[in-house]
DNA sequence: TCAAGCTTGTTGAGACCTCAATCATTCCCG
DNA sequence: CGGGAATGATTGAGGTCTCAACAAGCTTGA
């Protein structure tokens, strides 16, 4: 979509090197994710979603954390994690605890299972992440991408 | 996950700078698309990826492109595309013609419903983009940004 | 010519996510 | 103390995406 009326005047549309680097940005990301997605479904059999999820448990002191803490932590909505947490209870790589402390508060703990099941998929992940994003980058970019997306995250919540 | 025990000994694991990157990058590609989405799925009723749809077809002579072409254009799988494009014509917004020349094959078609649906989009969209992406970065960033994302494009489509 | 194999595109089932509503509990303040 | 607001988390409905299977048309080569 590009300006070629004048009701939207106030509108200050991207340049081309805005323009550029949007799209670029969305391909990449689009293009990456779908990549990552596929290789853990075809080779651990879970989403992307539920592996960070299993690494920020098993990163956590007793591989517990508060349901809320977790969300927080994976930029995620509490309903989503709700029902991602559901179905890894499922599975039983996870398990949920009542706090008694503060009776609304659930705890997530990963179990061994969970750890097994991540532990099986690090390796093939790790790979896939390295061949496909930084293989490419020299070591300039990867602080440039680390600086960028501290930049857009701080931008966000600002609102 | 962290390295933790020999039998992985052949993976080389993300260093600090890495893990930063990849972290920040996941977290802010999360944060922004669901910002951007919730925006535009609040002010015009339609996901990001309709959006992005009639966006490529605007942008297209005659307003109309194969459904291969656009799922390409778009990085995005032929399946998908025939399902958002299935919905998009509930609405009105686009119109398929099947190729007299190649019976295979088919056109997608922005009608002028749809191209009202996204000049109507465009302004409150461009200005989320700028407000959650742009205004937190320079123009090293966004050169920064662009080069990046044709490397991680580049990277992944090489396999 | 014609059958095997590629290409284009669609479909259905099931998985995942969003939104809004809900429930239970705790906090706050008059 | 008590009642309303805030917090923590879940649920269900509905929308979108994935994967695998399919259908139909084109292309090729013997």
């Amino acid at each position: 979509m590009t300006k070629t009326t004048d009701d939207t005047a106030d509108v200050r549309w991207l340049d081309s090197a805005e323009q550029h680097a949007w799209r670029s940005f969305l391909d990449a990301s689009r293009v990456l994710f779908d990549a990552l997605d596929r290789q853990l479904q075809a080779d651990a059999d879970m989403p992307h979603a539920y592996y960070e999820i299993l690494v920020r448990l098993s990163e956590a002191g007793d591989r517990t954390m508060r349901m809320s803490e977790l969300a927080d932590s994976l930029m995620s909505s509490r309903s989503r994690l709700s029902h991602a947490v559901a179905r890894l209870e499922e599975r039983g790589w996870v398990r949920r605890r009542s706090d008694p402390a503060d009776r609304r508060g659930q705890w997530a703990v990963l179990t061994d299972t969970g750890y097994e099941a991540l532990a099986a998929a690090a390796p093939g992940h790790v790979c896939a992440v390295r061949r496909n994003l930084f293989d490419a980058l020299d070591p300039a970019d990867v602080a440039a991408l680390g600086r960028i997306g501290d930049a857009i995250r701080t931008q966000v919540s600002r609102g």
